[in-house]
DNA sequence: GATGAATGAGCCTTCATTCAT
DNA sequence: AATGAATGAAGGCTCATTCAT
């Protein structure tokens, strides 16, 4: 079996196999015996292609930040520049993406929270997601509202994701997508100035109501 | 020299000890050896008041849910029972209470979630906990909102609550209870009515913006 | 088995036990699991008494320094204080006591001298063993030669041992302990001015040839 | 495209890697990883050319015993055939040739000492060496000395040689040549019957003192 | 001839738990 | 009630070696 790009497969591989096994079991149980029977391989090889489990353990923690941003930014890029509203939706939209409120992804959420909290580098990824989500939102607010306010309303948009994203996760229905866009807009639109919003989105507004 | 009521003075200060641990290195790397050493006693009491490491972190789950119950009872408990706003502003108080949001706790908290995400009677012991939150807020905003509006309000709060906690948890500054009260006592005031404030916390509510 | 004062025979029974394996299978392949196994006890048991591989390698290495620092002293408390010759022969007959000609201490030497190289702990034991035996030596020939003879036979006597020592290590027969006193006691001789020698000694090394 | 020679190329590019890599880490820690690392070529190829790491091991060996010896015997080469003296002064010197009082020659001799007590082969490779010192000074010896005498001294110089070599290892300065030769010679001079010496040699050897 | 890829055996170490005292 | 002592199971990791290319 031996190729060369390898490395493209294994990386890959061993991070859904990581997230697989923490699905199963939970961070503290998933040994890299686990993970490499996940994926079909020997345990050696994750030491081969990420230095040891803890390198693995960010890597993998790295992939899903880096599919939440490409989920944001997938939706941003399709929005009318200008719409301040429909940017908005797009970015919480991201945030609840199919693949972020996945059970699996969940739980892998969940546990890097908690060793965040004692692994500086992988505190210092969370602090960075963080730290997007709210100049994400601030960049469009600031357009539509005065500087101070814009940033309690993005703080308080931030905090309405992460707070309904996490009951989510311990409801046994799952992460509920259209609730916490309904709750969110209802929030925005209280917010924000009647006249920024146009007929149209008054009207998706009131539907959601 | 059997002593009397040593399982009401070894167990606090076994949970103590948890929480200390957790702390310091995290609920991977808190062996029960170490635990027993902030404790100051030898590990194997650690089975014999708990059964096992499960039962310890299970019985320190639960006493940070006692806490957190007692933090929000007590200031209900001093508000004027018809005061909808005041209990509100009692409830949130009680979710941000100094002993909560203090950084051993948070930690604490965290690692729980994980956890709780594989241990049934972890899990269970959160569920109750998350109903708990809803069920005081909405039995207050059943008192001025229609039940649909009440319900929607209510899960709205809580996330704002989790939200805000869990962001703080990351914040280098820790977690702000000023801002979420404003944060939160802001939201409320666009959900309910006016009439529903009296004329001082109309000018509360004014200055916190 | 629990008993107190277990940490003084499990240490002596686990350095005998390194010292075994080192003899049946050499350093690199003697691994705890074979260490602890010829001690009749579990392999965890030399992470809790001595910290670890490394520590408990140190510690068999200090153990036998230990035991031929005091071969050379016991033989030198038996002595006349002012008798030069036979307190050298006194020093040289530590370095060959049977102890550590034994094939098994042998081994161990060897196996030391090669990681001393490369660990700073090793390597300064070492250095302290040698500086011992040199000055010793120097202290006895200082009373009988003048400095700079005295160190210069100081280190030709400490390289005889040594060398009649490293060479017997590879002789099927062993080391052979009479071999190195007759060929240091001739040396002396050949060194010294005959009037240091008193009549017995004399026809003691004339016979030795 | 094979290439001829290649083995001629590859075998000594390995045993140098191996040589460095015992003096960078010591034999313990010298992976095939590593030495094929210093020689800038893949692992796999260390078994292709010594069938794994215990020919490549035992091949260094070979190819330090192998200069040792040529170093001995270039020195005898240009010597007079029966200068008994200026031979042995030559077996001393090839000894202490540059090359085999360099740092990573030493530690490697001893990684092999302490290999060779368990390996039969390498085991056969150092009495062979051993004898071969003993047999070149006895050569020499017996012409000049009877042959139980000679015996005694040969080895008492074998001892010479080797316990300086080995006490020079472990001093900071590294092995002194000169002192060597001063000690070895000094004692040669008390062993042999004045009129072996030439008044050339007489004066070389007070010169010393 | 040479290599990138992969492996399985084995190593050191950690740890929750048990047990006699 | 409490502990010092000990353990067995398991964990992460290293490494010499093999193999298809």
């Amino acid at each position: 079996m031996p190729k060369v790009g390898m490395p493209a497969i294994r990386k890959p591989q061993l991070i859904d196999a990581t997230i697989e096994a923490i699905n199963a079991v939970g961070l503290q149980k998933a040994s890299v015996v686990m993970i490499s029977g996940y994926a079909g391989v020997s345990p050696a090889i994750i030491n081969h292609y990420f230095g040891g489990k803890d390198g693995l353990l960010e890597e993998t923690m790295r992939s899903i930040l880096r599919q939440l941003s490409q989920a944001v930014q997938q939706r941003l890029n399709s929005c009318d520049k200008d719409d301040v509203i429909e940017r908005i939706i797009a970015i919480v939209g991201g945030n609840f993406d199919s693949q972020q409120i996945d059970s699996k992804i969940v739980k892998t959420w969940l546990a890097f929270w908690s060793m965040a909290m004692h692994q500086p580098a992988l505190f210092r990824l969370q602090r960075v997601n963080e730290k997007r989500l709210l100049s994400h939102l601030l960049l469009e607010l600031k357009r539509i509202l005065p500087a101070d306010k814009a940033k309690f309303v993005a703080l308080s948009i931030a905090a309405l994701i992460d707070g309904i994203w996490l009951r989510g996760a311990f409801s046994p229905n799952g992460i509920d997508r259209d609730l916490a866009q309904r709750i969110i807009m209802d929030y925005v639109e209280k917010q924000v100035p009647p006249q920024t919003l146009d007929i149209h989105q008054q009207r998706q507004l009131l539907k959601k109501n």
